[in-house]
Order: structure tokens, then sequence, then C-alpha cells
RNA sequence: GGCGAGGUAGCUCAACGGUGGAGCAGUGGACUCAUAAGCCAUUGGUUCUGGGUUCAAAUCCCAGCCUCGCCA
């Protein structure tokens, strides 16, 4: 049976740009795993969305005196965008503002509720009489009681550090209109998981040895020194799903519960889209799926405890809410490869001090490869890293270009110019040459080890190697000089570097989607390597959100991940360079930009 | 404050008990098919600090320091 592959990215939230940290962090590792499995292949479902709701959006829309939709409006197109033009491939990419994902988020409150998880309980919440609704507490500032700082959040104080009860703040004020608010008794439901945590324990054990150190103890240390805590689901917020209980309006459900749902809602409202309302269960009730959790590590505990407890509390609920006659629990996650942080220039990303590379400008600079290439060469996946543009320049220019664009132009072009742009019939291989092709022929093993086991940087790394040994090969048999002596020999040499760079583009594929694509059409090979990416509009009773989708390559399905024989005889295009250098003036002008 | 991760050559990282390595940058060399690219050679390190265990420590133990994340 073919293998199911989900590939769940952290869904972005609406109230900013996308920068370079988000995209390796999450997306672009989320994409490189997506197309290797592709390519394998495997069935692949690669989702996110854009999160849409909480109170953070509604702060923006009050200080812009727009409505929380119009913010979420601004942002979501400017994300599909983005996606598109650096070939983030997602199947799907939705939003937490659609029907589907309400419904669902609703159906799994009422399930965790049948299935006894939830608690309601009083507490006391800031109440502003003049707007006549309840304030968050970033809302609310007042003297801090601690140190007597006199803008102090009523949750915490910035100038001291300190976590505040709010009932201790020395005259509280909103933020909204100065008035003063009252601390008023609200109901809310409360989630306990706490009784899974032997379950999450078991569940976390048996992932041990593969998963990334830094996940595993975190989350083993997570649930050894506090454990899986009773933690408030509903908020007095407008902006959000409703809770569904009779009497509730006016609260809804908290950001942080519902946003994850969408890693199911996605798959239903693309099984919709597909006109197959089950399809979604192929992947989240098969047991054989495998599941990737691309997230930063400020989301460890969240994907790797919380939300397993979440779909254990479910178990087969949600199925049976759905309608399956013969239901089944939801599966659990089978990878959650967290990455650290990227900074930048050697400071903490800001995107409000515009400490950021914003992934929509850069892109009108610098192609899709180039920066996906740096992503990944610089991708945090053991530790902080740094983005800093020297680096971006060095490695463009000394690693992409000179190594691989170079050795696929100097080959092409040679063979092109001496043998009027067909790939010359070698007549038997010698064994240098055979040697060569063993060499890169196991980088199909060794990268896809790598890429399996979500060691991205590494395996790109290899590749690379392998260019460079095919450019040692031709040092040593230098057919530019063969060819004035014996044209016979020549054709050996150039047409097992020509196959050589047949099989790396694959192997770059993963990472270098455009120009591998590119290079596999110079070759003269009619089948694609990918599919493509297209927007669709959909409207609902929420409104109308834009969905980005990928549509598959007819050879989907097939193991393309192989080193096939090429043809001799075959015609080829002419080559052009498949990356631009860059001139070292980049490197202050981009510099000159940072900072507001 | 508690939990977790990291601190190794200018940069990115590997070695995880047995003479500190790779790629890129730097330096030197022969070549020319190629985006002056590629190839060959090479400089460069109190492995955060201080103790300890050991025949032997980047690696194990103890105590600190610094950075980052989560929780309070």
């Amino acid at each position: 049976m073919t293998e199911h592959i989900l590939i769940a990215v952290a869904w972005p939230y609406a109230n900013s740009d996308i920068h370079m940290g988000n995209i390796t962090g999450s997306h672009l590792p989320g994409d490189i795993s997506a197309r290797y499995h592709r390519l394998r292949g495997r069935k692949v479902l690669m989702l996110s969305g854009t999160d849409s709701h909480g109170t953070a959006i509604t702060i923006k829309a009050d200080e812009k005196k727009v409505k929380p939709y119009d913010i979420y409006q601004h942002y979501h197109p400017r994300f599909l965008e983005l996606y598109r033009r650096l070939g983030i491939s997602y199947d799907i990419f939705t939003s937490t503002h659609t029907e589907t994902h309400f419904d669902i988020a609703q159906k799994i409150f009422t399930i965790l509720n049948q299935n006894g998880y939830l608690t309601k309980k009083v507490s006391k919440q800031w109440y502003s009489e003049t707007l006549q609704r309840y304030l968050p507490d970033r809302y609310v500032e007042g003297t801090c009681y601690l140190c007597g700082y006199e803008d102090a959040r009523s949750d915490q104080c910035e100038h001291c550090g300190q976590m505040l009860e709010p009932e201790k703040l020395i005259s509280p004020r909103s933020r909204v209109d100065g008035s003063t608010p009252l601390l008023r008794d609200t109901e809310h439901y409360y989630l306990d998981l706490s009784t899974l945590e032997p379950k999450i324990y078991e569940f976390l054990k048996a992932r041990e040895p593969y998963w990334r150190p830094i996940v595993m103890n975190q989350s083993l240390g997570m649930i050894q020194s506090v454990g899986l805590k009773e933690t408030p689901i509903t908020r007095d917020l407008d902006w959000g799903i409703p809770v569904p209980i009779e009497g509730w309006e006016g609260k809804c459900l908290y950001v942080w519960f519902e946003a994850v749902m969408g890693y199911l809602s996605a798959a239903v409202e693309k099984a919709k889209l597909d006109g197959a309302k089950d399809a979604w269960r192929d992947f989240w009730v098969n047991p054989e799926t495998k599941s990737f959790y691309f997230i930063g590590k400020d989301n460890i505990t969240f994907h790797a405890v919380t939300w397993p407890a979440e779909l254990l509390g479910i178990t087969d609920g949600l199925d049976a809410a759905l309608g399956a006659e013969d239901p089944e629990p939801l599966i659990l996650p089978y990878n959650v490869p967290a990455n650290e942080f990227m900074n930048l220039e050697g400071r903490k990303i800001s995107g409000s001090h515009n400490w950021a590379v914003w992934g929509l400008d850069a892109l009108d600079r610098y192609d899709p490869d180039a920066l996906r290439y740096y992503l990944t060469a610089a991708m945090p996946e053991t530790r902080d890293t740094d983005w800093d543009w020297e680096e971006f320049f060095q490695k463009n220019n000394n690693e992409l270009v000179a190594t691989w664009g170079n050795l696929v132009n100097r080959v092409l072009s040679f063979t092109y110019k001496h043998w009027e742009g067909v790939i010359p019939d070698p007549h038997g291989l010698r064994e240098s040459d055979l040697a060569l092709l063993d060499t890169v022929r196991a980088g199909f093993e060794s990268v896809a080890e790598k890429l399996e086991a979500v060691e991205l940087r590494n395996a790109m790394a290899e590749v690379m190697s392998l260019a460079t040994e095919v450019n040692k090969y031709l040092d040593v048999h230098a057919p530019w000089f063969e060819i004035k002596t014996n044209k016979a020999e020549a054709a050996k040499s150039v047409f097992t570097a020509i196959q050589a760079i047949d099989w790396l583009k694959m192997m770059f594929a993963p990472f270098l989607p455009f120009t591998s694509e590119a290079l596999n059409a110079i070759i003269g090979q009619s089948e694609r390597l990918f599919g493509e990416l297209s927007t669709e509009e959909i409207s609902d009773s929420l409104g109308t959100h834009t969905v980005l989708r990928y549509e598959s390559p007819s050879t989907t399905g097939q193991d393309r991940w192989q080193p096939e024989e090429l043809k001799p005889g075959m015609p080829f295009n002419q080559p052009s360079p498949l990356f631009k250098k860059l001139d070292h003036s980049i490197v202050d002008a981009e510099r000159a930009r940072l900072g507001s």
C-alpha cells in the first residue's frame, strides 16, 4: 500500500508578514520534505493555514480602527503570494476563519466535553463599563504594586519582570479609552487532560530513538515536572469561534485551543474541495500514516504533549461525528522536527523594529532557489543560526553558482557545442566513468536517509559534495583536452558527466525545485518533476477566503527518486545559467535596509 | 526561580573516552570546457571557565559563566 505522509506546518498568525525566520523554521523544511516524499511516489498531504483569531488581532484592529476580519484579510493573501513565489507547495493552505474549521473545532469541543475532559470555573476578568465588554489582561494598565512602575500591564510588569495578580494592580485603566475597568466574575471552560499523562509518556518513549533531543527532553521534562495542567479554553472575546453551548454567547474558544485543530479541518476542507468527502480519513485515521509537524521551538510542548493528548481525548469521536460508520481514532504525531530560531545579523529578529528580512521583499530582488539554498544551509536544525548577508552572498556565489551551477553550465555548453545539442553515445564506459556513477548513484540512498530523518541541511550538503565529485572527475578526464585527440573518449566523459548531473538534479529537486525543473527541461526530459500551485476563492457564511492548492503532475504515484538511465542520442536544449552571481554591493545595500 | 537545548578554526557544523576534522572564507600552485567558475596544496583551534575521575577527557562527574526556548 502507498505510504501516506501528512506534513503539518505551524499556522502563521495573521498580524504580521512572514520573514526568513518563519520560512526556515517551518514552511521551507515542510516543503522540502513534502517534495521529497512526492518524488518517492507517496501520498502527501501538506497543509497549513492562517491563524486568524485571537486577542493580538483585535488589538491591531483597534489600533488601526478596522475590523479584525480586515486585518486577517490583509495578511492572508500576502501569505499565499509568498508561498507561490517561493514554491512552498501546500496541498492546501486555508484559514481558521472558515465554516469547516468552525464546525470541526466546535465538534471537538463537544466531544472532549462528552468524554469528561472539560470543567467549568468562575474567575475574575477585567470589564469595561464604557465599552460594555470584557478586556484582555493586555488591555489594562496600572501601577505595579511591587515596584511602583506606572505603566505595568495588569498581568505582568515590564519594569520588574514579575507576574502580577490583576486584583492587586494600583489604579487600573483601560488602554482603549482610559476608563477605569472593574474586575467581574466570569465563567470559563477548562481543559484537563492530566489523566492522559501515562499514555503521553508512553507515546513519547516510543518515539525517543528518532526524535530530536530538544523536542523529546523538553516534552519529557514538562510531563515529569508540571504535567498536563488544567488550562482555560474559552475567553470573553467576540472575534473567534463561538463556544457551542447554549447561554455562552459572547464567549469564544481560546485561539491556542482551536487553531491547532486546523490540522484536521484543513484536511477535511481539502477532501470537500476534491469532491471526496472522506479522503481526509486516508491520512487521519490511517495508522500507517506518518505525520510530521514542522514548528518552531517555542511550540514544542504544545505539539508534542498537549496536541497528542487532545487527539487521545477525542479518540474516535470526530470520525463518528463526521459520519463514519465504523469510526476510528485519530493518529498521533510521528515526528515533531521542531527548529530553533534564526537571528539576523547577530540580533534577534524583530518585526516591529524592521529587524527582519521579509519574504516577499527579498523575492523582489533574489531568485527563490537562491534564497532556499541559503535558508537550508543555515537552517536552525540543532541550534540557533544567523542570517548574515555576507554569508548569503558567499554561499550563493561560491557554492550554489560555482560548484553546482557552473558544473551544469560547463558540461552542457561544451557538449552542446561539440555534439550539436545531442547527448553523445559513449559506446561503453570506462572503469573510472563507472566509478563516478557508482558514487553519485549511492546518493539516492544516503541523501534519502537524511531526508527521512529530517536532517535537511546535511542532506543538501551531501548532494553538493557529490557535485564536487563530478567537478573532480572532469578535471581528471578533461574532455576539452580529450576531444582534441580522441572524440570518442571525450564522448564517454561528457556522457558520464551529464548522467551524473541528471541524477543530481533529482537529488537537488526538493531543495531547489525551480532550477531543477528548469534543468530537467533543458536536458530534454518530457515529464515534469513537480505540479503547480494555484489559488481558489471560496465563500461561505463567514466571508471569503482564498485557498492555495497544489496540483500534482501526471507522474504522481511513481517513485522517481531513482537513477534513471539517460538515453544517448536524445536531443537537449541550449543551456543557460541556472543561477545568478551576485555583486558584493548587495551586502551593504541589504544591511542598510535593516532597522527602522 | 523550575524544566530543556546550545557554547569546538573567521563562519556553518562533525567528532561524544583513545593522536581535535569537513565545507566555505584566507594563502600558494598548475590548468582553461565553464557565470575568472573548477581542480590541487595549505595557514588557522588554552574544544566557554575552574576543579575532579582516568594510563587517556571536547567527550564522564562537580561547580560556575554566557545565549536561546518553555513554564512560573
